[in-house]
DNA sequence: TTGACTTCCGAACGATCGGTATCTATATTT
DNA sequence: AAATATAGATACCGATCGTTCGGAAGTCAA
């Protein structure tokens, strides 16, 4: 009852797959995956599933990948026209919590979740995951450091602090949407952002 | 071979369960924790393990009761005697950073992978969850605001901001340990904790 | 038209999951 | 001393886990 799909057709099954593993993972974590549940979701066999990925540790790599891009085609692209510095930050700023406001898995941010899930494993999910954190991190500090160069920041602001504060904040949105309250904690959070870098919040909803 | 022990001896049973759970679970989740690996882990059956708690679900709860009252004892009691606002505030930043600087767990801190895990889930666990980072962020607001009212933070201080903050900072000290750096995590944490304070960092290792 | 290639299915595998029923051995109570 | 209550063991249950294997069904190149 199955044939060979052209190249184009597998590849949106696989896109398929990926969409429902990154919503599935965001709520019961990338451990939480399982090929059944997955493969009954997306209509497939296990064995269909996982002829894509070879083994689940695969699937939780491209998952990771593909969760990876849409946090920086969300977060990272429609600020990065801005100009470098204070500008940028500030956009970062505003794209990240409207997309942890209106975020595209059930979970929230995938990223964090993540990161929360595999810190203390070993691995290559965890090297992988650790790598895009890391970049991550290493865009925001030279961020903070332009702004300080450029005079709109205190010049004996530390970057490594700033950038480890504004991750945290964002990354702390997560459990504060499902314990406290889901609609205000992004704005929160922008409100916060904009107290640590000096600034007065003016709320972009 | 196993017959009945003396209460005290059930309840120290109990508790060594307990304990090499928080730890299996700081690291693979409350989800993670198998009643067989447990079991094995503490040199009992399966039937020992669950009879003291009923279900997984139970052992779950009982799990984060215990973790919960560790963080207490280990986070809130340090600082408990300190005079009421910014004074107790360090004092809390202080055993919070060197409880995360010294964790109990493998996996660090175990209330902050938990909020991760549970925040997004439904069921006794979220709520029991959900009741204790509330309770302790209560804490922390009530402790900014008194701060506030003493002059020591500035009248325009949002609590609800700099709480959240600081939560933030704490528990994204978590991820940082295993992605970033092991060592210098937890100091990066109180910098930044005393940076949003503003005040100069007096590092207490 | 034929043959290689690939996607996917159906079925099965050993292992492990949470949970239960039954039994034994001991501490405590009567 | 007898009766009761309980911690824990042994053995087993059905379900599900990740993974493998052989084959069916289709595309594409020769």
């Amino acid at each position: 009852m199955a044939g060979r799909r052209t190249d184009a057709e597998a590849r949106e099954t696989r896109a398929t797959i990926l969409a429902r593993a990154a919503d599935v993972a965001s709520v019961d974590g990338l451990e939480g995956l399982t090929i059944g549940r997955l493969a009954a979701d997306v209509g497939l066999s296990k064995a269909g599933v996982l002829g894509h990925f070879g083994t689940k540790e695969g699937l939780q790599l491209a998952t990771l990948e593909y969760a990876s891009g849409l946090f920086r085609a969300r977060v990272w692209e429609p600020a990065a026209d801005a100009r470098p510095g204070i500008e940028r930050l500030l956009a970062i700023c505003r794209s990240w919590t409207s997309y942890i406001s209106d975020p595209p898995f059930r979970g929230g941010c995938f990223m964090a979740a993540a990161a929360f899930e595999f810190d203390d494993r070993v691995g290559p999910v965890h090297e992988q995951l650790a790598r895009a954190l890391r970049r991550w991190r290493r865009t925001l500090v030279a961020e903070v450091r332009t702004a300080i160069e450029d005079g709109d920041l205190p010049a004996d602001t530390d970057p490594e602090i700033v950038a480890f504060a504004l991750d945290s904040l964002a990354v702390n949105t997560n459990p504060e949407r499902g314990i406290q309250d889901t609609a205000s904690a992004p704005e929160l959070t922008l409100r916060a952002m904009h107290w640590v870098l000096g600034r007065t919040a003016e709320v972009a909803a």
